[in-house]
DNA sequence: AGCGGTTACTTTTGCGCATAAGTTTATGCT
DNA sequence: AGCATAAACTTATGCGCAAAAGTAACCGCT
């Protein structure tokens, strides 16, 4: 690897002067040194050592980029194509900056927040709630943390968040099957926290706002865990009869339910109403197709960036941006004609 | 960010000694002075600079992971499951030992080549073709380089791959939908190398083995890109009465056929039989359930950064490896009783 | 001639760390 | 006592780069 030193001194000149024609810096050098530099340099592809520049600058270009998985969920986050789409649009708008992504997939904040330290990474993208102590332990880092979809109050007073107006989305969708006759809704979804409370408390309003009771029992919990998603998707579906329609907190779980459902010879939309929550592949490739709620994942992954980025140049920035969402209408809501 | 230097001078020692304990060189220190600077440090959370720390060394402990998108394929390769559930088995590996993934997508080899370069990452993980001016590139890059599906001569020439027995996964599965009557199998891909190739070599040879002749326009190409593929999907429906069964080269694949098919009141497996490859969620999740050969992805992704690992580590390692495939079994293809 | 200012450089310093080389003190051994 | 040696340190150097500070030559101007 070719340093600075010896291209100086094969040119002999000094080092000052290759830096200078490396960073266009071209009023401090000559047009014919520059000239003379700049083919060296393309002769021997030069490459400059980005840890020597990082130290000397006190910078990366990377951005750390965090999702932390929750153990008890998934053996891979990035299985679910939600999350993967998402990584996709951060890639990208990363690397048109001309940034680095650094990515780190674990359920231990501490660990994430150290590693970014050691990394000495420009900006974080936090994907997945943080707990306190993560948040405690984020403190220590000084530079620019986006949160992607984090509802936690303590997250959102220290962090810029880039979120969803979930609660509306799921409202929409509940009341669009309300109007299509349904009654007897229930919710799906592997607990009640962060974007899932908010969902839920879409689903809630607009069963309220229409006169529905809703029953505790109505919230049907799932256990995502490998070893007992069957026999929950079991129990679910020997609970079907009771409703009219289900509002799943994400596609990944609309799916795995109707192909549950279509097991056990449940007809979608007919015997039961499925709707899904995020718009991903896996419902757009399902038969009957899902009737979901979109929400442009790509855009998110972009948006945080270009906040992320803008922090890191010290621009200022809104706090919280909550993105719109749009209701997908396909083929697992019964559609009553009149 | 405290660094050594303030830390020798807190404790009235030399930075050597602080450098030591951190270290565990506890011969060179007393046990009195090792608990001094561990509490020292403790209480200040010392991290070290990174790129202080490789520039000295001359390390990275950047782990490079390139995809190599294929512009015209898909806006975005992790959109494939097949992708994603690899990224997620590799950078468990990575994390594992101690490293960390550098991201890269880019359709660019020599842009790749660039970076990992800059970064002096200590070990790259290509996933993709790479062509022969990438491949002359990287002849600069002097650490080691794992390819993940690649069959180009140059690059076997070069480097270590990790692949699969594509070619006996199709034949297999050709074989089998052979002895359930099949006949007229056509095969469905994008185009004609690589992976691809093998796969359709495997497919081939099974119809030869069973004496069926193979007509040139059993080959039904599709055209990925997203304004294309609607049309292209129905120029193969169109052509569905045609045949028995399509073998699809990927899953991907095999469930968007699916869904065109199914739109047109074609039934499967009644009308035609399909079959596909890698064995993601996605023909888990379809119904009828898509049955399709397996590869176990994600020990894909870990024998890669294994290998990667004994490389950098200096150890020797096969130059390659196949993986082995097995049938999966499900609801696609027709099966005879007798 | 003498001065300010500019151009085109070079020398020097320091980023934070690891480590080779050097120093001092204590310890063991004959 | 004298000397080798080990233990427990410190000092000094360099990794490759960026940038501050320094220098030397020259130009135009009064």
């Amino acid at each position: 690897m070719i340093t600075i030193k010896e291209i100086a001194k094969q040119l002999n000149m000094s080092t000052t002067t290759v830096s200078n024609v490396i960073h266009g810096k071209t009023g401090e050098v000559s047009p014919s040194t520059i000239k003379i530099v700049e083919d060296y340099l393309k002769k021997v592809d030069y490459v400059p050592n980005i840890n020597a520049r990082n130290l000397a600058q006190n910078e990366s270009k990377i951005i750390g980029v965090a999702l932390k998985a929750r153990a008890d969920k998934y053996e891979n986050l990035l299985m679910d194509p939600f999350v993967s789409e998402l990584i996709g649009g951060i890639e990208e708008s990363i690397r048109n900056a001309g940034y680095f992504m650094m990515l780190y997939i674990s359920s231990d904040t501490d660990e994430i927040m150290r590693h970014v330290s050691t990394w000495n990474v420009d900006g974080l993208l936090l994907f997945g709630m943080l707990n306190d102590d993560g948040i405690r332990v984020s403190e220590r880092y000084k530079k620019p943390i986006v949160c992607i979809d984090t509802y936690s109050i303590e997250g959102l007073k220290h962090f810029i968040n880039i979120g969803l107006n979930d609660r509306q989305g799921c409202f929409d969708m509940v009341n669009f099957m309300i109007k299509q006759g349904h009654k007897k809704i229930a919710f799906l979804s592997d607990n009640n926290n962060g974007v899932d409370y908010e969902r839920f408390s879409g689903y809630k309003y607009a069963l309220e706002g229409n006169g529905i009771h809703f029953e505790e029992d109505w919230f049907l919990k799932i256990r995502p865990k490998k070893e007992e998603i069957d026999a929950s998707l079991k129990e679910i579906c020997d609970r079907a009869s009771e409703f009219d329609a289900i509002m799943c907190v994400s596609d990944l779980y609309a799916v795995q339910l109707m192909c549950a459902l279509t097991d056990r010879g449940i007809r979608i939309p007919e015997d039961i109403s499925i709707a899904g929550f995020d718009d991903t592949l896996l419902g757009q490739l399902h038969r009957p197709a899902l009737t979901t709620v979109h929400q442009d994942v790509k855009e998110k992954g972009i948006t945080a960036m270009n906040v992320l980025l803008k922090r890191i140049r010290g621009e200022k920035t809104p706090k919280q941006i909550q993105l719109p969402t749009t209701l997908v209408i396909r083929d697992t809501v019964k559609i009553t004609q009149n």
